[in-house]
Order: C-alpha cells, then structure tokens, then sequence
DNA sequence: CAACCAATCCATACAGTGCAAAGATTGCAC
DNA sequence: GTGCAATCTTTGCACTGTATGGATTGGTTG
C-alpha cells in the first residue's frame, strides 16, 4: 500500500497514479457533499484527479459500482459511530434513545451521503454482498442493544426484531422528514429520542 | 380539452398531438414503474408516444419538470387514498392506525412511484410550489386526525405537531425498510399498525 | 370568409455522459 | 535483464438533455 503518485517530491506526474481508487473516492465523497449525486460522473471525478477518461473503469466496472463503493463507506462510518454511541451509554434503555439520536445526527450531517446510501438505484443490494454486509451491521447492532434492554428490564416477551424495525423505521422516517426541511434538525433530534422512548413504552404494554 | 390525436376515425396522424402532456405523464408513469426512474428520458418517452425529440419541451420546461408532475400526481393519489380512509373509521384512533398501514400499502404498490416522490432530485420543493403543496396535503390531513383523537381522548396536552411528525416518520420508515427489502410487505403492514398505536399510547403518557 | 397569431410540433446541432476496444507504459516476479 | 500483469491512455460510439430556428396548425378577429 502507496501512497501518492509516487515517492519523489510532489506531484511528480508519473504514468501510474498510485492510488488512483483511493483518490477516486475521496473526490467523489466531495463533490457528492458539495453538489449531490447528480453531479457525480466518472469522467468528472477522472478529470478532478487527473486521470484520463477511462482510467476509473480499472477500479470500478462501471458507474453504479462507484456509487456503491461510496455507499459502503457511508455504513462503515454510521456502523462505527453507532458503536461509540453504545460503549458510551450505561442501560440499554439510554443506548436505545441515543441511538436514534445519533442516527438522525449522522442523516443531517452528511445528507447527500445517506440519500446516496438510501438511493432507488442501489437498491438491489443481493447484487451487491459488500453493500449488503455493510447496510446490515448497524442493523445487527441494534437488535443487540434491544436483547440487552429486554434481560435488562425484564421484558421477556418483547419481539425482538419488531421492536428493531420500528425503532429504526421511526428513526429512519424522522430523519427524512429533516431532509426535507419539513422539521428542523433540533426538532427531528428531540422527536427522534422522545419517539424511541415512547415507542419502548409503548410496546411492552401492547405486545 | 380534447382527447386523441384528432377527432376522425384513429390515429390520423395530425400535426399536432392533441393532448401531448397527458400522453407523456401517462407513458412516463407506465415506464417509471416498469423500469425505474433511471429510465425515464425525455428522448424516451418522445419516442414512445411518437413525436419529435423536442416535443416534449413545450409542455415541460426541463426533464426536472416531468419528474415534478408525475410526482404531484402521485401525492394527490396518496391523498386521495387517505381521505377514503378518513372517511371510513369511525374513531380517531382507527383513522390513525389505518392511515398508517394505509401510508405503508401505497408506497408497497407503488414502489417507484413513492421513490420518485422521495427523490433526492426534487427535494427543493421550495422551487416547485405545487409539488410541496401536493406534497404538504397529506400531512395537513394527518394533523386533522390528530386533533381529532384530541378532542375524542381527551389528550388536551397532546403535542399535535410532534405526534404528527413521529407517526409520519415511522410510517415512512417501515415503509422504506419495506421497498428496501428488509422486511416483507405483510410484516411492514403489521409494524405500521402496531407501531403507530404503541406511539399513540406510548406518547400520552410521556409528553 | 380571410388573415393573422399564438400554440404546438419538427429538424438540426452541440456538449456531456457511460462505456467498449485496442494500444502504451510501468513495476514486479522470475 | 525479461516477461507478464496491472495500470493508464486514445479513440470512438450511442445515448442523453437542451438551445436555436423554422414548419404547421386551429381558433380568433376583422
């Protein structure tokens, strides 16, 4: 593993890049952040690192793959800040509730990364096991928070994975409702903990 | 308003179209649903309803504009669907919780059509006025349902405007998670219901 | 009825895109 | 060193959105 097109001073335009996917990446998660999806094409991307026009194609198969790689990158940065939150909280019950804070924080703070990540186009992730894996973690570390607050508390006939689905579903549908400027990012940040609690309430007693 | 390219026996191939817009919204729906967004281009659906490339431009500004009224018509769908609901429950609380599986069937059925309506590519309803006023209805709706458990419970320090948003979010969560295939269309269904009357209990008394 | 005009449609052209094919350059293993 | 596989470039095609300017029409007005 290089880094830079080479070891010499600066910029030294050698004929291989070095670490042209990496390079690709990174200048795709910029102009993704600064001008959304929409903007991002290869040959723009290729043109932003210096490269020719086809030179993507020996990292990438094609456009959507790109996409893809970004989107992974995108859950790896949810699933790890996920993590922090949960090492962070004392009961289950305070993971649960920062949880969905922290997720609604994450959509705010990269906004056209969890569109791109939520984008119809990828959606066929079977087709995609890394993408597949990736959107899957912060799942799986969710329905562990939730077995964690079920032996906590004692609620032994608590559905697992309903519970799961719908405290990220209402995380989820809060921090789209944000996106679209229907609420404020305070707002969606208090309704999503004041939500989750109640969904935890609530669902002991109807379930 | 006319309909068909011209009033004699069929397909009398006129100069003018007739009724090109709607001809276009129709094909464009068709192919959104059949193909995905991905697929729907101007040259396209020219094509498909047989004119000239640059037809299409005098109904619709820009390819955005096409999207947008398909769009609209997809929310006024939505709304009208919710209004049948409205009108069949008899209390506030089944208005709420049908509304929910209601909200959650329409976007299973319509799959792009909601994913096209949720589009990163017009989220800046502020430019498209009539978009965000299609798009508002539904919500306003929602809040008349609010209000009206209010007034039926007895709920008077009921948060109308956070309770509205929750159960808007998490109806619009599950039924994400749902196109995303992360859990079936019946289960999706039974979450909405279920979730959105653990919100209704569950917000009364913690708020 | 005739003449006009605004709405509608068409033909052409240009820039930008994704990607296929084939050749150039390089670093690494032997 | 030599050969090979990875990497990068050049060229070209089919497709897209859309700007420009001209053709055709039906409805309105004199």
């Amino acid at each position: 593993m290089r880094y830079g097109p080479s070891m010499s001073s600066e910029s030294a335009k050698s004929y291989h890049h070095g670490n042209l996917r990496e390079a690709l990446l990174s200048a795709a998660r910029e102009v993704l952040e600064r001008e959304g999806v929409g903007a991002l094409s290869l040959r723009g991307l290729a043109r932003k690192v210096g490269v020719s026009v086809m030179a993507p194609y020996h990292h990438f198969p094609d456009r959507k793959a790109l996409l893809v790689a970004v989107a992974i990158s995108g859950f790896e940065a949810l699933q790890q800040s996920k993590l922090a939150v949960t090492s962070k909280s004392a009961t289950a019950t305070e993971t649960l509730i920062q949880g969905s804070r922290n997720y609604i924080s994450f959509v705010i703070n990269n906004p056209n990364l969890f569109r791109l990540m939520q984008s119809p186009e990828l959606t066929d992730r079977k087709q995609y096991p890394d993408l597949h894996r990736a959107a899957t973690e912060p799942a799986k570390t969710l329905i562990r928070s939730i077995e964690a607050l079920s032996r906590e508390n004692g609620y032994s006939s608590l559905d697992v994975n309903s519970c799961a689905k719908t405290l990220w579903g209402l995380a989820h549908g809060i921090a789209i409702l944000a996106l679209d400027g229907e609420i404020s990012g305070e707002e969606a940040l208090v309704l999503g903990a004041n939500g989750a609690a109640a969904v935890i309430s609530g669902w002991r007693r109807d379930s």
